[in-house]
RNA sequence: GGUCUCGUGGCCGAGUGGCUAGGCAGCGGUCUGCAAAACCGUGUACAGCGGUUCGACUCCGCUCGAGACCUCCA
């Protein structure tokens, strides 16, 4: 491990020393989507961000347990008319049984984040496969007195456990304030306080999801499944939990007081928040009509796109941005991350090349020490609270680097070849996560293949100055997307 | 109204109390049959107004502006 890694801890508003409670181990959890929808670019985020922090804890030699749920209980409509559970009005609405609604939007999440080389979590657990953990949980904090029953729900107790602990500490909330500042809403009688929270919720007879508890047939409260899926997996403490920024407030801060209230104390060493995305300065809302699918940004099939972006361009713009700033999606910034992807491709693959042949002579002064500093700096970047956007800067010298060297600027060993490959693959490939995808595909052989005779015979007329025959051919291929360029050891092409 | 983010050059996006981020676009050059790529060079950037300081884009305060959350859902 190179130096140590720093992380920013939203508990203490400060950068600290990530410790493992248990080294070599690490555990980590994040919420993940709830499917009652396509994925969009809201998933793609945090996704990333933590794919990003899973990869390199891993390539710091943790042993890493990354638990990312899947949400599918109880969820009501945010906008809609009366408050019928998301999944369940689906279901309604496509006549399916409510499971068949959450494995299909669970399938579609997976095949949007394999898109964008998302690895999958260590465990993925289910809401609704752990409705007897969550009602045990719920017993113990009734023990405790935390939670009170009324009619067939019970609620926690805010006010009570403030009494002793800080509620809204994570999100920087004075309780008094909130209580203050909230309206009282229809269909809260039950509660003592209004910010007071459901543990179990009584099922109304729209809801479709009910499973049997003690106070009634329902469902468990908003809040308890993460405290219960975290604690049963990753232990009673665990170093990170992970999760966007509009989860802080109520989610994280009812997640810390439940698991607190049951287990006597906190569970989560180190909190970490993804800030949000916006569409050209705006937040994304079916409102607004800026609600771009994943599938539609590869597609390119929604009204405020001007072409499709691969999954991978994604992945790079967003890695680009820092995980704790906004990120602003726009037509003219992804085409700029596009064709920043493509040139950090090409260097890969010039350096491939580079590596075949028997490089250029050793002579002058090494860059060799360039490129261990090129290693420092990287590493530096990520132990500085993951730092993407300087690495990707730092990768950026490597292409240079790599350009300098293919075109004979500069003279690199094959040692100082062979670290730069190194490099690239450690911190493209296992880190960053960004694959080649102008290389995928299974008739490479074949395209490779006639790829070589037709420049072969552009060479052959360009050599007897046809250059009408060398145009058409060239022009033709830049038709179908093949781009051909003529180098001094002969022409070189690439799928764009 | 409250809490939390944030406001950097044409666009995106790092960072620091005084020293070049980086990508994309633009401009000039090298190379080239042409083109593309690559390489080299190039930009009076840090919302506004005060304050602290020898010195602030970087610290403090205020103003303006953007976003998230503050509610029944995660």
């Amino acid at each position: 491990m190179e130096e140590e890694l720093i992380i920013y801890n939203t508990l203490s508003r400060k950068k600290e020393k990530f410790e493992p409670l248990n080294p070599p181990f690490t555990g980590i959890y994040v919420c993940g989507p709830t499917v009652y929808g396509d994925p969009h670019l809201g998933h793609a985020r945090p996704a990333i961000t933590f794919d990003l922090v899973f990869r390199y804890l891993r390539h710091l030699g943790y042993k890493v347990r990354y638990v990312r749920n899947i949400t599918d209980v109880g969820h009501l409509e945010n906008d809609a008319d009366e408050g019928e559970d998301k999944v369940a009005k689906k279901a309604r609405l496509e006549q399916l049984e409510p499971m068949e609604v959450v494995q299909y939007y669970t399938d579609r999440y997976h095949v949007s984040m394999d898109a964008l080389n998302v690895l999958r979590p260590s465990i993925e657990p289910r809401a609704s496969g752990h409705i007897i953990e969550q009602i045990e949980m719920i017993r113990q904090i009734l023990d405790a007195g935390y939670a009170y029953i009324s009619g067939g729900s019970v609620y926690f107790d805010v006010e009570k456990y403030n009494k002793t602990n800080h509620y809204g500490k994570l999100s920087g909330r004075v309780l008094d304030e909130l209580i203050a500042c909230s309206r009282n809403l229809e269909g809260q009688e039950e509660k003592h306080n209004s910010c007071d929270f459901a543990l179990w919720k009584e099922a109304q007879p729209e809801h479709i999801m009910r499973w049997p508890s003690p106070w009634s047939v329902g469902f468990p409260g908003w809040h308890m499944e993460c405290s219960v899926m975290s604690i049963k997996y990753l232990g009673e403490v665990f170093d990170i939990h992970g999760g966007g920024m509009d989860l802080q407030f109520p989610h994280h801060e009812c997640e810390i007081a439940q698991s607190k209230a049951a287990l006597g104390h906190d569970t989560v060493r180190y909190w970490m928040h993804n800030n949000m995305i916006t569409i050209e300065g705006q937040k994304m809302a079916k409102s607004l009509g800026n609600f771009i699918t994943l599938e539609q940004f590869f597609t390119g099939n929604h009204p405020s796109l001007k072409q499709a972006y691969t999954p991978m361009t994604i992945r790079f713009f967003i890695l680009q941005a820092h995980y704790r700033g906004t990120v602003d999606f726009s037509n003219e910034a992804l085409q700029a991350a596009e064709k920043g992807y493509k040139k950090l491709m090409e260097a890969g693959r010039t350096l491939k090349k580079l590596i075949g042949h028997q490089p250029l002579p050793p002579e002058g002064i090494s860059p060799g020490q360039a490129v261990e500093n090129l290693r420092k700096q990287c590493y530096q970047a990520l132990n500085d609270d993951f730092n993407s956007p300087v690495l990707i800067s730092h990768l950026f010298e490597l292409v240079r680097m790599v350009n300098c060297a293919n075109d004979g600027i500069e003279n690199l060993s094959s040692h100082d070849l062979a670290s730069l490959q190194q490099l690239y693959l450690t911190f493209v490939d296992e880190i960053l996560g960004l694959t080649d995808e102008t290389t995928d595909g299974s008739n490479q052989r074949v395209v490779a293949g006639l790829m070589e005779l037709l420049l072969k015979i552009r060479q052959q007329a360009r050599m007897n100055k046809d250059w009408a025959t060398s145009d058409q051919i060239r022009d033709s291929l830049s038709g179908i997307g093949i781009t051909v360029k003529d180098t001094k050891e002969g022409a070189s092409w690439m799928i764009e």
